[in-house]
DNA sequence: AGAAGTTGAAACAACGAATGTTACAACTTT
DNA sequence: AAAGTTGTAACATTCGTTGTTTCAACTTCT
């Protein structure tokens, strides 16, 4: 099991818009190269990102711009973007326990609250990181070259 | 995206066996009935717990049984038993990115530490909780129904 | 106005992972 | 010897992820 790809995808292609705006039209092909991602992927993510206000892109025009600044935008909001994990959450509870027995009908309510623990304890981390860090690092081992 | 249900699967098995144990012979077609999961996956489950020294099965003789104290089993240990994820990381990385490019080459290395924190995270707060707190709960639910 | 390049989106294909199913040999107990 | 159980392999099914093709709508440039 994995958390789909899209996610650092979605990190890579705000880095590559954070960097080469301006020198250059940021498109989806640009983007695909860069990533070795389909372009029709990296148009989907890019919609998604839209969606959730942290890129803006025109039909016709061509190039991908930030909405907000780096340090507004943490890896928790690029998660949530992408879908990472739907409304049932992180973990799947096996659907059909049996509600004749105690420990099959009880079972649910006694993990989910930690269940629903772990998951806040990843998606904080996430949180506690925004995109300027990751560029910065990505800047610095750049020039470090 | 989703970890895998033989997560809380075990979980349950792990509940039934130390609820039942004594009272009746705890085999993999109680807890197919408890779970409402075919028998031959909750065996698989048995085999990976038991390979990580959490239960005891034989052949033949039928019914499982705990192989060490329930405050010294972990929801890790249970995590880690069933295989929840891989050695490739809670995170897919997308494989190929273009090393021509100068994020492209180094974006694995801006984000891989931030993502291991984000799954160890999680990890940790899974180490934190104990089989004896999951089952206390599910038997205090019990009593009070 | 027309040409060229781009985005947005739908439809479909390919692949792999998760889960279920069938079958059977090896084992234990009675 | 009979009955029930575990361990395991092989195969089937379903679903999510990723890739591909196609094309209408849009923008920019000449």
């Amino acid at each position: 099991m994995q958390i789909t790809s899209k996610f650092t995808v979605a990190v890579h292609i705000l880095t590559c818009i954070d960097i080469f705006d301006g020198q250059m039209r940021v498109t989806s092909d640009v983007l695909s190269g860069s990533t070795g991602i389909n372009a029709v992927i990296i148009r989907n993510v890019l919609g998604q990102l839209r969606n959730a206000g942290i890129v803006e892109t025109r039909q016709g025009s061509g190039g991908a711009h930030l909405a907000k600044p780096l340090d507004e935008i943490t890896l928790y909001d690029i998660y949530k973007a992408v879908d990472c994990v739907d409304d049932e959450g992180l973990f799947h509870f096996h659907e059909n326990p049996n509600v004749e027995c105690p420990v099959g009908r009880n079972i649910h309510k006694a993990m989910d609250g930690r269940l629903a623990a772990a998951q806040s304890a990843l998606e904080n981390e996430l949180k506690g990181t925004t995109l300027a860090e990751v560029v910065a690092d990505t800047r610095r081992i750049i020039d470090a070259e």
